[in-house]
DNA sequence: ATAGGGTTAG
């Protein structure tokens, strides 16, 4: 930022009191940390430091540029605070992530005297919000509550994001009922909505967008809004909605906004469209590193790789420089691909080349394309030099424990596994891992033993499950339950038996449906409900959807878990043998089935 | 003067 030379040039001659309202509009506009001391120097001189305005107007200066030591000092320093003052220190520490000094610094306010107001109380609601501690929040609430403060529409607003980003999303949606529907502007539907996008309730947040356009008492939806639904389409993959909501873009006149665009190629390419993300992208006329980004990842996810790296030198070629996303993005292309020195050179050089330093995520990813290429001593070398800690340390471990078990490396699963052991976290994925590796060096025993001491903990893994979208409902399938067919169970199980047989003269040693231990990577709760026990949810989606959905309409199965390889081999059979083609979302990626064979080449 | 919501990655 730049100071104002027009304004710093105040004519000498003129009195003091006239420099006071050019020296505070100096600093209303000033970010940089250079020009707010200068200003605070030139106030002292004139004599204004300390009355409580001139102070409160450095103070948020200071706040502005993130000083918070200067902010600090100033404040420790002045004779009189009054509540701005508290408040806007509150606000600093909020904005600079230090949420706790926010927090100690209304008690401090408390005993002081000095009565909160509706901003400090929002202000508060936004640094428990950053602490994700709903407990501290609702105690901000209660004395929100007391002063009268609570139906403030941005208080009441700023607390349900508190709620949401705390987990509550119930008690967001309180907060939201209890404000009176005129009280409810345009930002407390976005923050509401943004509250079950986040928290994975995408249905909800489409049906409160519903809501809105039919009780939302004259509140547009606004580009916030839109790109929230856009989002939550993406989250559930629900292409039937998702193109409703693009309408809706298009027609309010959101089609030329980024953030909007971002999220629609998002949302198309998880829902197995990449050609509709390709239109979407197309039509932004400056591209931005975030655009780019999101196109890049989508590419990434159907395996495009040439298209990937064309895209990222246009990127650089245009001046725009990657950020993490980015180069992650690119890694994982290549990870998908089977490029395994191209993505090692770009963990090596993003530093140098790109001015980005390598986070977890990347070095989960070079342990990833390492791992799969069945390069597991570079791998666990890697591993052990990225020094990660917590729950990226985790999704790193996992990501060697899952390489060891598709090359049968146990010696080397035992000891990430340890890794995995030695972190305090959230246990059960590396568990599941550690399990599934015994299972495949045919140690059932133990991996018996690792399933049944996650029963004993009370660790359980979300189920595995696979859903399919007709006519813009979704259909869920849990593994070896057949009851989500609905009237259509009885034709899904005949169609599996024939698929089996005609798999069988192809070759095909498995068996669909059976107790088969290999499907421990699945949730076997539902163990003796179904009539096939053992059938994979995606397997049964597949089958529901070859049932119903037209001949001719490309079949497109989403799961929250990876593919397992069996279930890869069958759906590549089972191509081959009826002429239709399928798309399944993975956890991470897409697999595009046809005449046989998948998208993938079996890199994944 | 001080305050509230959104996009890409996992």
């Amino acid at each position: 930022m730049t100071t104002r030379p027009q304004l710093s040039m105040a004519s000498p001659s003129s009195p003091a009191a006239a420099l006071k309202p050019v020296l505070i509009h100096l600093l209303r506009g000033a970010s940089d940390l250079a020009s707010v001391a200068a200003t605070h120097a030139k106030l002292v001189k004139a004599g204004f430091a300390s009355p409580l305005a001139s102070s409160n107007h450095l103070l948020a200066a200071y706040c502005r540029c993130g000083a918070m030591c200067c902010a600090r000092d100033l404040f420790d320093g002045m004779r009189d605070r009054d509540v701005v003052s508290w408040t806007t220190l509150m606000s600093g520490y909020a904005a600079a992530a230090r949420p706790r000094d926010a927090m100690s610094l209304l008690r401090a306010m408390g005993s002081s005297g000095v009565r909160p107001n509706a901003v400090t109380f929002s202000t508060a609601a936004c640094a428990c919000a950053r602490l994700a501690d709903a407990g501290l929040g609702r105690q901000v609430h209660a004395q929100a509550e007391v002063a009268g403060c609570a139906r403030d529409a941005v208080v009441a607003t700023s607390l349900l994001d508190m709620y949401a980003k705390a987990g509550g999303v119930e008690d967001a949606r309180a907060v939201f009922d209890a404000m009176a529907a005129p009280a409810r502007n345009a930002v407390s539907w976005g923050a509401m909505l943004a509250a079950y996008a986040q928290n994975t309730l995408g249905d909800e947040a489409i049906r409160l967008f519903a809501e809105l356009r039919t009780h939302g008492g004259g509140v547009a939806p606004n580009h916030f809004m839109l790109a929230t639904v856009v989002s939550a389409c993406a989250g559930m993959a629900r292409l039937g909605i998702g193109r409703c909501v693009h309408g809706a873009v298009l027609r309010l006149g959101y089609g030329n906004n980024d953030v909007i665009s971002v999220a629609l190629v998002d949302m198309y390419s998880k829902c197995g469209c990449y050609e509709y993300s390709r239109k979407v992208f197309d039509r932004i006329e400056q591209p931005s590193v975030v655009t780019y980004t999101s196109i890049i990842v989508a590419a990434a996810k159907y395996g495009r790789w040439r298209c990937v790296l064309t895209l990222f030198n246009e990127m650089v070629d245009q001046g725009v420089r990657p950020n993490d996303v980015t180069l992650l993005g690119v890694m994982h292309a290549c990870s998908h691909s089977g490029l395994v020195d191209t993505g090692l050179q770009l963990l090596r050089s993003m530093q140098s080349k790109y001015g980005v330093a390598p986070c977890p995520s990347h070095y989960t990813s070079a342990v990833d394309m390492l791992g799969r290429a069945g390069r597991l001593e570079e791998a666990f070398e890697l591993a052990k030099e990225a020094q990660v800690e917590g729950n990226d340390a985790l999704l790193l471990w996992n990501s060697l424990l899952s390489a060891c078990r598709t090359h049968k490396r146990l010696d080397l699963a035992t000891m990430a596994g340890q890794r995995v052991f030695n972190n305090q976290q959230d246990v059960a994925g590396g568990l599941v891992m550690m399990s599934n590796a015994y299972v495949s060096a045919g140690q059932i025993d133990n991996a018996a033993a690792v399933r049944s001491s996650m029963r004993l903990r009370g660790i359980r893994k979300d189920p595995g499950c696979s859903w399919i979208e007709v006519k813009d409902t979704p259909y869920v399938f849990y593994a070896g339950a057949i009851s989500c067919a609905g009237a259509w169970a009885d034709e899904v199980l005949m169609l599996l038996d024939e698929l089996e047989s005609k798999m069988r003269e192809r070759g095909y040693r498995g068996r669909l449906g059976s107790a088969r231990v290999s499907d421990a990577h699945e949730d076997e709760e539902e163990e003796g409900k179904g009539v096939m026990v053992g059938v994979h949810s995606e397997i049964l989606a597949l089958a529901f959807g070859l049932l119903v959905v037209p001949k001719g309409m490309t079949i497109r199965v989403m799961k929250n878990l990876r593919m397992c390889s069996d279930c890869h081999e069958v759906f590549k059979l089972i191509s081959g043998i009826i002429e239709r083609e399928f798309v399944v979302r993975d956890l991470n990626r897409f697999h595009h089935f046809k005449m046989g064979s998948c998208s993938c080449n079996d890199y994944w």
